[in-house]
DNA sequence: GTCCACATTTTGATGAGTCAAAAATACAGT
DNA sequence: ACTGTATTTTTGACTCATCAAAATGTGGAC
């Protein structure tokens, strides 16, 4: 029986997730997991439970849950017609990049993987979508993407931006407003506590101020 | 509130099951929707009782059901994305005839209007699906097709077949093979009652005799 | 007109997924 | 150790969609 688009729902947070606590951690919180589905704590925990029925993931009470091998692998292909999705709308259905999310979460469950591959096919195998987000293999793999956010990375020293991590349709604009989408060339030039705010040289000698909330947003890599 | 999936393809059912009534009625039957959608009677005349609380449907107890006004329009939408999204996958992703009916049923439900606007602009604003099926516009009107089948049409009389009503992929393939798609130019020779057949003319004088139930499904125009 | 076969509706039950609110638990601070 | 707060789990209930099987209605054959 193939999972359910609640299930697939299920998997994929717990799975993005993952990836996304502070500290980094195995074990994903119900909160936190009820938070991104927009559901009732309770009504995670439940599911959950069923989830861990299905071999699909190990619930650890009062602790959290974690994808098993198999919840992890169906878990990251529908990463990866979600990312496909939303590449293919960008580059041929001339969507905007602010623009795909919500219709790539919805045909996520639907597609086959036959569509995703000729999709995958037609837009040359990228290895990461409009955001910069890695695209799983059909074989559920990600090759870790070695990253720092404008937090972390060297002050005055020129980087790339190569990937942005929030799909909120108006920091999208704001982002591709100030010319700072993946691929953009870009310099740290300040960081200050006590004002919370990164100031960024960008293209053709571009100053912008942002917060740090916005600046861990970006990653970006050495060049 | 939108309507589910579930709603969409009981509205769909009714829509395109009014059309193949034999004798025509405007009230389909319990038995016949249920059949189309796969489910019990029961859950049928439950369901229809609550689209009709909702408006869409009319019901007459041990009669049949049928589209009101807001109903139709519902189903036409449903049905014209079933169909662009055939055109598309057939056109702009490589899939045959045969196989895109599984991907549009559920591709359907989840594509937004905007989506399928743009898939209908690249296209051209095709009038008909690769079957030949008429693709209702926004506002869910479809032009009538004065349309004779294989049965009907004059004998001996160049005609070129525009439709063909079956999504059953062995019989698409077999059309497909034999040349008799839409668009193909056809002459009907005979028809002999006894035999239950038709013989056909087609492209470079081949000839091809055909079962007066296959015939029906071929739908066809003067030329 | 009566009766029968068949279609339809009703009934009672189930599973998936959800919520609100009550109960239980963990844990940090004193 | 104790207590308070935040998190998590439990409980009871609800909606949607479905089925099997029993009850009922319909229309045709005779
Ligand atoms: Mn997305
Ligand atoms: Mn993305
Ligand atoms: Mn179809
Ligand atoms: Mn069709």
């Amino acid at each position: 029986m193939l999972p359910s688009s609640t299930v697939e729902n299920y998997l994929k947070a717990i799975y993005l997730g993952a990836g996304a606590l502070t500290p980094p951690s195995r074990l994903v919180p119900m909160g936190q997991l009820a938070g991104a589905l927009g559901v009732a704590p309770g009504t995670a925990t439940t599911m959950v439970k069923t989830l861990a029925e299905s071999g699909l993931v190990e619930y650890e009470p009062y602790a959290g849950v974690a994808l098993t091998k198999a919840g992890q692998k169906l878990a990251a292909l529908v990463v990866r017609r979600h990312r496909v999705i939303e590449m293919f709308l960008v580059r041929m259905m001339g969507y905007g990049w602010d623009e795909v999310h919500d219709e790539a979460e919805q045909m996520e469950h639907v597609v086959s993987d036959r569509l995703i591959d000729r999709m995958d096919e037609m837009l040359g195998r990228p290895e990461v979508d409009p955001h910069g987000d890695p695209i799983p293999t059909p074989e559920g793999i990600v090759k870790p993407q070695p990253m720092q956010s404008l937090l972390t990375c060297p002050l005055a020293t020129p980087v790339t931006i190569t990937r942005v991590i929030d799909q909120d349709k108006v920091f999208l604009r704001f982002i591709e407003k100030h010319n700072l989408k993946p691929g953009e060339s870009i310099e740290v030039e300040a960081r200050d506590a006590a004002s919370d705010s990164v100031r960024v040289r960008g293209r053709d000698e571009q100053r912008i101020t942002i917060g740090t909330k916005a600046a861990s947003k970006l990653l970006v890599q050495a060049r």
